[in-house]
DNA sequence: GTGTCGTTCAAACGTTTGTTTGATATTCTA
DNA sequence: TAGAATATCAAACAAACGTTTGAACGACAC
């Protein structure tokens, strides 16, 4: 009876198809619009399904980012660990540290994914709960490469660090959220996103914007 | 006497309360986590109030922002039509261009002003209503401004142009929006915004990402 | 005074929301 | 086979929402 799975099959997937759904509802129209009624007949659950597996729909949200977003801290974490023991006492340089920063996300860009959206979104939701989940699964990993970008640009103030990198989040959800409502509005439908275009834009545009005197 | 006011003067006034109770938490909420109910009873005007004067929840937010954006966006066009003029047949700077499109807001960031924050919002909101009339309010102003980029950085390709405009609305929005939620997050409280080392940092930051091969 | 227009008001409307409740299947244990 | 644990289900709950209604109030014209 060593099963390789402690539960029952059946609760997993519905489980797992409730977080699906979520996903999707929530990277479309933030916390508040993703009404529970469309995301468990999206699943193919029943309403109460939602409040039996997960307790509450605030609680789902957590569970739907945190599995997402922690192997995209885990791997940045890696890469910067291994940059900076790569370049030893000097400083990983912001270009490289945007690289480690973004590509994670932008990987997760292909194929259709919509987590990045998702992650857009919970940088801007109106929604307290939506700030609260997101505010504390990226404060730890955001203070980690501040911190790498004031000693990358010793240059700039302290106050000059917080704004930047303030800038750079910004851009970063912008180009992920919702397809830029303005300059949607201005280029017809969507801009053209090759994924792998676009991390080397951002890049660019943000090394460029970050390091300048 | 002929009063200067065509209206019964009650009726302006509870009018105008309801927009800025409705301006205030717009700002702080969104379109949707503000009820009526909530913008009626701050203003000390009856719920159905709004119905009357404006005919829905929707048409509030139209007016509401309407009336703020529009003086903006006419310093801008009048700031562009003389900088287009003063540098004849030459494309005006992309620094230049980047202060005359963010120094009407931020101007109004000064004594406190709430209007950057809606703007932000708009530009975030979840909610069709707000991206509706925020597309239809910006775009005008940001096709111009889009095409006089364009003209500035003539060795950027169309693709690029789209890209990095949009990062610089993210990093407009992240700046001016709800505190950056996640820099917050970092630096514990509010970063100090001096609105003029704002501008300031908002522009070499914008224009150096901008402007680079 | 009479009547009209613009405004305010309390109350209710119907809908949608997250959540809770028992009853009913299903599955594994003893 | 009995029984406990797990999971799903339809149904209802209370609260909040935008919106509508119809009566009341005030001011001004005639």
């Amino acid at each position: 009876m060593d099963s390789p799975s402690p539960e029952p099959p059946d609760a997993l997937d519905t489980k797992d198809r409730l977080m699906t759904a979520a996903e999707v509802a929530f990277a479309a129209g933030g916390f508040q619009r993703s009404s529970l009624r469309k995301i468990t007949m999206e699943a193919g659950a029943n309403l109460a399904s939602v409040h039996y597996h997960f307790g509450s729909k605030e609680k789902l949200l957590l569970a739907v980012f945190s599995r997402l977003i922690q192997p995209v801290n885990r791997e940045r974490l890696r890469q910067l660990d291994g940059a900076e023991a790569r370049h030893g006492p000097d400083p990983v340089p912001v270009e490289e540290l945007l690289r480690i920063f973004l590509g994670p996300v932008v990987k997760r860009l292909k194929g259709g994914g919509i987590f990045p959206r998702l992650l857009a979104r919970m940088h801007q939701d109106p929604h307290p709960a939506a700030a609260k989940i997101a505010g504390e699964l990226l404060r730890p990993i955001v203070a980690r490469f501040m911190g790498a970008l004031g000693r990358a640009a010793p240059h700039l103030s302290e106050t000059q660090i917080l704004l930047r990198g303030g800038f750079l989040f910004g851009a970063m959800a912008q180009t992920f959220g919702a397809g830029s409502l303005v300059v949607r509005a201005v280029a017809g439908e969507e801009i053209p996103h090759d994924p792998d275009l676009l991390l080397e834009e951002l890049i660019q545009f943000g090394a460029a914007g970050f390091c300048n005197a």
